[in-house]
DNA sequence: GGTAATTTGTTCGTATGTATG
DNA sequence: CCATACATACGAACAAATTAC
């Protein structure tokens, strides 16, 4: 005889069940980014949990980028609007714990950045076109040290025309692990001059590219850009999974 | 007259050192995954910092899936190894704070599933391809429940094949919060019939390419396998720029 | 199997530095 | 400048859970 499917309880602590609530009425829009919740003492009335519980809760909430206390102030905690800085974090984490490659990491640099130029090849507006102009003049006459702003600039000005905000959060997130992981070598790179002249050609290709509406061949053009960029720095024996990558000579073009 | 260039100094919490700490100690492999940290009260008289201080410490470490304490364990907490599981959480809060659409999602799906399959299509060894004919195999003989399962099982094959943990991960987060996201609409479908037959067929054709090596094509088919199965969840207006991933008719291929 | 020891989960009280008005 | 309310941090205590003997 089969009774009620009974399902297994877990022993779920107090401060969870703090954070769940909290965590609900912000995601469901009751608490909007700007509002306060009360303060500690109030919180611990509300949930009648101690204070140690409340607080554990709100670290934990702090810790996934939710909310924001400051000591003294009178307002309570703050709802923070979203920021992808707990998606960086967790993301860093797998680089540095999962002992991703920095094979891996450029190789998925390739696919999220080509996809944001295909996208943007046919959903820019002509502001956003501008942007990325304006991007690629500055690369021209910048420093070694401007050069990487500008190029930010571009590829975050791609990431936006391509209408896709996860492909644009994590772009930026993957771009800047990339950046921190290999930051020393580009700067000390020999050739640093002629790599920075060789990459603003390119990125003046992409452009022309996408400008003229050819999504396929800027987002080809794009998994050069950037095999070549860093090519030098990874280990041979990978690079073989990033030309992958490339060596479809005629892939999204006639 | 200039002195030396003082950076300015933020108030860090008393916890936070001690998660810098711990953290650092794991990511440089000091900490293995399966080894204890020292018991709370020990923690305390190492760091000098009160038992509630450890304990925040120990809670965001939990946050970030690094670390887990169970109530009673003489051992103290156990350092994990990684999983996805704060990937994942950061972007469901993605998805749901920032109010990620479908379409959007499924985009992303489509980009990073068919990355996957081009790069399967190079790199996969015969144990992989093998695996990924089974899936396929269940697929057909499996009821509407079982079939999701073999479904995910195929395309987790297919990530592994691809080489690259990062899309390993990614797809496999993506993939859940999209079927959890629309779990209740598919089930309810019309047509669930059809839309199972009709996603079994386009499989094969992907698994085929895959088996003669023809990465583009393949990649080309999964975008408009998964495009089929969930254009009809996605209004109208959003359907747009998903096509952009499609209708390059030579996308890829000759 | 039962009991003791240890650990985590949770509560409460207190002191201190800080921001607001 | 002062008063108030807040977050930060400490410490002691008890309950519940786990392990080891």
């Amino acid at each position: 005889m089969s009774g009620p499917r009974f399902e297994p309880v877990r022993a779920v602590r107090a401060y969870e069940r703090v954070v769940e609530q909290v965590e609900g009425a912000i995601e469901s829009g009751a608490l909007s980014p700007g509002e306060r919740l009360p303060s500690e003492r109030e919180l611990m009335v509300q949930f009648s949990v101690s204070r140690s519980t409340v607080r554990e809760a709100l670290r934990v909430l702090q810790a996934r980028g939710l909310v924001r206390s400051r000591p003294g102030d009178p307002n309570g905690a703050e709802v923070l609007p979203f920021s992808p800085a707990a998606l960086h974090k967790s993301m860093t984490t797998l680089a540095r714990v999962s002992e991703l490659s920095l094979g891996e990491l450029v190789q998925f640099r390739m696919v999220l950045d080509s996809a944001a130029i295909l996208l943007a090849a046919r959903l820019r507006t002509e502001e956003q076109l501008a942007e990325m102009a304006a991007a690629v003049e500055r690369m021209k006459e910048a420093d070694s040290e401007a050069f990487g702003a500008a190029d930010v600039a571009f590829h975050d000005a791609v990431a936006r025309a391509s209408g896709n905000k996860l492909i644009q959060i994590c772009t930026d997130v993957v771009r800047s692990i990339v950046v921190d992981l290999i930051a020393g070598k580009i700067a000390s790179a020999p050739d640093g001059e002629a790599l920075m002249r060789r990459s603003i050609g390119h990125h003046e290709e992409v452009l022309a590219a996408v400008r003229a509406g050819d999504g396929p061949l800027a987002a080809r053009l794009s998994r050069q850009s950037m095999y070549d960029y860093y090519a030098d720095y990874i280990p041979a024996e990978e690079r073989v999974a990033l030309r992958a990558l490339l060596d479809y000579g005629d892939i999204g073009g006639p």
